[in-house]
Formats: structure tokens, C-alpha cells, sequence
DNA sequence: TTGTAGGCGTTATCAT
DNA sequence: ATGATAACGCCTACAA
């Protein structure tokens, strides 16, 4: 089912089928609704491959991440599929795994296919050849970055200052008389990294305790968090309060720390808070404090550049956009308790 | 850059770098190998909407569920993604929100674009006129369904017996005396369905209370497990035990029955079980027993007959597939507690 | 307002 | 083993 056979059909020309169907407006109404008529009649559809190949575009945006099986990706995806879609975009979902191992593969298999623009959450690319690989890219392929470290030259990148989140609620549990903070954390991706530094930087700001074992690097488990938790408490290392770069850690973490309280009879005073603020924070018990990121404002930031971008709109200068981080509070740790 | 330019540098014919871009036997080692250094001098990347026009694929499957967002479908998407692109398909994702409202449009589009298949996730189409068109393009693109209840005669479907998994579940509670069990549901999909007749078939069979408000429907959030268990207790309502469609619907219950517990001062004993096995299950406190669907068992089947019908390899004529559910023990109720 | 014809970048069928 | 050339289905000047 072609052009041709519409045109056939109604009479006209394979030109005037393609003006009806891209709605030019020079058609007359009566020819215009012949056409449709028989578009109706035979089923047609166009091919979008003939289409691509002139119009150079399929409207297809890709989404890399690492995981879209992690809740925090999953909520990603999900926002920016509705988002794109909603401006007739389909996205094509990539996810590259976890692992270190050079994954340029996966990136330009996207670009080689078809994709109108890429949109990369987190930092599922750590090989520098990778990264090198991205910044080449960037320069013929609108790349957003969401929570990436990558430095494109050529790409526009939206992050959340975790940093000064992170910073902002060590002050809190420093004013509230907490000395002793752990830190869990998995990865260092860009997102790591910053929450990291304010841990370390509101540390030493409010002169709090340096204890090395306090800041542990941990799988992204429940087991890990647990156990990380669970050595520190062996080993007798003083603690008053914990913070994790992920609620599953948290999650993890405070069990552990409860649990602990029974057996020692202690009353429940160390309060414990997550990143990501993810149903997994809503779904522990106690409920867990979580800092947000502000995924939502990220994702939809993201979308409208692409819009925008794609759209050949000018826009303004600005390469680089950055949300503040907000906590959510819950049971585990309020201000007033 | 186009084939052209690479045939000029190589001084070939157009026909013969086609050739060595498709791996073609028939093109000497020498000439191969010039062609293939053009191709890396220019930098050249075949064009994906010509060759998706004359190849009529582009090797993309097009994935359909309700909500990336859900722990569930994000789940399921992810190990489709995996599977497939090592098989070298790229997914688009297509969430089409959990509404009533006709969605054909989704499917449309889908089709309408270039995906060589689809996998649907779940019921995301509910309206009639949605499932008819199902019907009508499943003639035409292969179709293959995940826990949904589309009859499509031309179609593929992979489902986990939730059904007969419920029913044992409940008589594991009934041997262990359980009376009044209650079910929260949220959405009857296939599978919602599937589980509430295996719930009411093992309350008949077993001549457990078949008290109408042991049975609910709620909203798939915290806070209506909680409220609708707030209620049973506030009606009096004699409650042993507690199945839910959903994990999160079960960490919502079971928060409410041990406050209840803690404030009546009696001791935790009535069994919770969710469905799903998510990481919410493991974040519960309790941790949460847990029917597992078998989603990975699933999808790699869905990938598997994806594959085989792609490839044109004759395939058995079985159209329909099922796996069996597994009840995954938990600290909310084990055999033996 | 409508039709003709050339081009988009491949693949594939012929010859040679 | 290689080259010329006709599809593939659509868009879009340019002509009428």
C-alpha cells in the first residue's frame, strides 16, 4: 500500500496525496477529502522509512542509561517517555549495564540507527574512550546529560546540586548535636561524587568527627548497607547518625541500626537519611527522610531543550542548568524531633 | 557521506562496498580490505533509513506497558532490553498511562513507524475498540503478550498461572487455620483477575469466611492499604491473614495491622503476603513473603519466540504459553511460623 | 490547485 | 569478482 495506489484511487496525483497527507494547505477541500476518503478506503499508512530517508528523521530520541530496572532510572524513563511522547517523539530505551567495560558500542549503535537526539541519565558511561567517543558526538547529535559528569563542550547538561544538599542536612544533624555521621555509599558516578563532597565538606565545615570507617563504599544492596552497618557497630565505632547516597542503602542500614537498638534495649535516636527519595523510602519502617533530587524538574528540563533544540529555536547561551535538592522529610529524621 | 563517497575513495563501484558492508562472500580480499579503509578514513556510517527501506526493517521491537515507573514493568522492561540487544534489536518504549481512555493511537503509531514486532506487558489497552485494532494488526505484525488477556488468535501469549499460585497460597493459610483471609486488590487486569479467582476459588474450596469485605479494591498506593485495613479493624472485622495483588499494597497492610497489634498490645501473628517479589518486598519490616510471577522466565520466553518468528524459523505450533508461580518465604509468613 | 520528475542512500538483479 | 542500474516510497522544486 503506496502513494501510488492512493493516488490511483483518488484520482490525483502522487503529489497531491503526499500535500493531503502532510497537510499542505495549497489543496482544495474537495480533493482534499477524496484522498482521505481513499487513505481511509485502502488502510493506508506511510512508510516511515521512505519518510525518514528524505526527512532525515524518525522523531526518536534514545535514553541511555545503565539500568532501567533501578527504581531511580525507571522513574527517569518513565517521565521523559511521557514527556516526549506528548510532543510525538518515541524514545528508544538503552541501557548499557553497570559494569566498566567500554560501551561506545552501545552509543553508536544508537546514533547509527536513527536516533534525532540522545538524552543519557547518570553516568552509564565510565571508559574514557567512551567518553571521548560522547564529546565527538556531541558535535553532530544533540546530547542532554542528566546527572552526568560528562564535560561536552558541544552538549547541554542538567544536574541537581546534590552537593549542597547533602551539605545543608549535615548542618542540619550538626545543629541538631550529631558528631558522629556515617556515610554509605555505592557508586561514584558524577551524582556520587557531589554528594560525597558534601558529606566531606560538611564535615569538616562544623568540625564533626573524621573517623575514616564512617564513610564506607558498599554494593547497592540491602546486604551490603546491613552489613557495612553492622561492622561499624562490631567494632564499636561511635555513631549518631547515618546518611546514604541511595534509599536501598538506607533501607538496609537502619534495619540494621533498629535491630541493633533492640538487642541493646536503646531507645531509636539515630536518624537515618536516603537519596532518591523513592517509594523504597516510603515503604520502610520507619519511613525514611530522603533527599530528592528533583528528578521530575530534571527530566522535564531535559525534554524541553530537546523540544527546543530539535525545533532549530535559538536559545539562549546556556549550556548548563542546575536544580536545588530538597529533602522530604519523613520518620527517620524531621527537623523538630 | 554516503556510499558514493566511499566507492570514489576506494575506486570501486557502489555495488561492491555494498558488499563488503554486508559481509557479501563474493568480493576479494584486497579490494575488501581498501574498501574498508575508505569506510574508516571517511568516517562513514551507512544511512539507516535507506537501508530500512529497501531491508523493510530496522530491527527494532516496540514495547508496550502501562507505566515504566512501576517497579513491575520497569522490571520487565529491563530484561526485555538485555535480551534483545544482544540479540541486536533496539526497544522502543511505549507507556500508554493506566487510564481508561482509548489508546490505539499507541499501537498505531508503533506500527505506523517500524517496529518489526511488539510485546505487550500487562493490559494496558482496556477500551474494546483498542483490542479489536489488537486483533486486526496482529494479522500483520507479530504480537506477543505478557500476562494480558488479549485473545488474539494471531498472537503469542506467555501468562504465569497466578491463579492456581494463589490458590495454593491460600491453602497453605488454610492448613494453618487461617479462617478470615483478606484480599486487596487494585487494578483487574488479566492478572488481577487471575489472582482474585484463585483467592475466591480457595476460599470455597477451603469453607474459609467468605465475608464480602474481606474482599477489596483500592487504589495502588500505601495509603489505601493502610486505610482499607484501618477500616476491616475499625468494623471489627475478625482478620488472620492478608493477600495482596500488589508488594506495595502488602508493606501498606501490614504497616497497619502491627501498629494495631503494637496499640492492642498483641502479638504479631496474622500472615501478609504481596505479590510480584519486588525489592519492596525486601524493604518491608517484616520483609514481605511474596508471589513471584516468574517475569524473568517470562520475558526471556517472550524474547525467545521474538526471535525464532523474526528469523522465520518454523516454530511449533503452540500459540500459548504458561509458566508456574513460586512463593517466595519471607519473615511475613513461612511454612513452618 | 495540480502534475511531472528528480533525488534521498541503500540493496539486489542483472550483466560482464 | 565487479559494475551498471532498477527498485524501495516518499518529498519537493518546478511546470503547467
Amino acid at each position: 500500500m503506496t502513494i501510488y495506489d492512493i493516488a490511483k484511487e483518488a484520482n490525483v496525483s502522487i503529489a497531491t496525496v503526499s500535500r493531503v497527507l502532510n497537510g499542505s494547505a495549497t489543496v482544495s477541500p474537495k480533493t482534499r477529502e477524496k484522498v482521505a476518503q481513499a487513505m481511509k478506503k485502502l488502510n493506508y499508512t506511510p512508510n516511515p522509512f521512505a519518510r525518514g530517508l528524505t526527512l532525515n528523521t524518525m522523531r526518536v530520541i534514545g535514553v541511555v542509561c545503565s539500568d532501567v530496572g533501578d527504581a531511580f532510572y525507571a522513574k527517569a524513563v518513565s517521565i521523559l517517555e511521557t514527556e516526549l511522547r506528548s510532543h510525538n517523539f518515541d524514545i528508544v530505551l538503552c541501557c548499557t549495564g553497570s559494569g566498566t567495560q567500554p560501551k561506545q558500542k552501545y552509543i553508536s549503535d544508537l546514533k547509527n540507527k536513527y536516533v534525532d537526539a540522545m538524552i543519557i541519565i547518570g553516568s552509564p558511561l565510565a571508559a574514557t574512550a567512551d567518553i571521548h567517543y560522547l564529546k565527538e558526538l556531541s558535535k553532530t547529535t544533540p546530547i542532554i546529560t542528566i546527572n552526568s559528569n560528562y564535560h561536552l563542550p558541544e552538549g547541554f547538561s542538567i544536574v541537581c546540586d546534590e552537593e549542597a544538599g547533602i551539605f545543608q542536612l549535615v548542618s542540619l544533624l550538626a545543629a541538631r548535636g550529631c558528631q558522629a555521621i556515617a556515610y554509605l555509599y555505592d557508586a561514584l558516578t558524577h551524582s556520587g561524587r557531589q554528594k560525597l563532597n558534601g558529606y566531606t565538606k560538611g564535615i569538616a565545615h562544623h568540625q564533626l568527627s573524621q573517623e575514616p570507617k564512617l564513610i564506607q563504599q558498599i554494593d547497592r544492596s540491602l546486604e551490603s548497607a546491613s552489613a557495612a552497618i553492622e561492622t561499624l557497630l562490631e567494632q564499636q565505632i561511635p555513631i549518631d547518625a547515618i546518611i546514604t547516597s541511595e534509599d536501598l542503602l538506607a533501607v538496609g542500614a537502619q534495619r540494621t541500626i533498629l535491630a541493633h537498638e533492640k538487642t541493646t534495649n536503646t531507645e531509636h535516636t539515630i536518624p537515618v537519611i536516603g537519596c532518591n527519595n523513592s517509594v523504597l523510602a516510603e515503604c520502610a519502617t520507619p519511613t525514611l527522610t530522603s533527599l530528592d533530587n528533583r528528578l521530575d524538574l530534571l527530566c522535564q528540563k531535559a525534554v524541553e531543550l530537546c523540544i527546543t533544540l530539535l525545533n532549530g529555536d535559538t536559545l539562549d547561551e546556556q549550556r548548563d542548568y542546575r536544580v536545588e535538592a530538597r529533602l522530604e522529610y519523613r520518620e527517620s529524621f524531621s527537623i523538630r524531633s
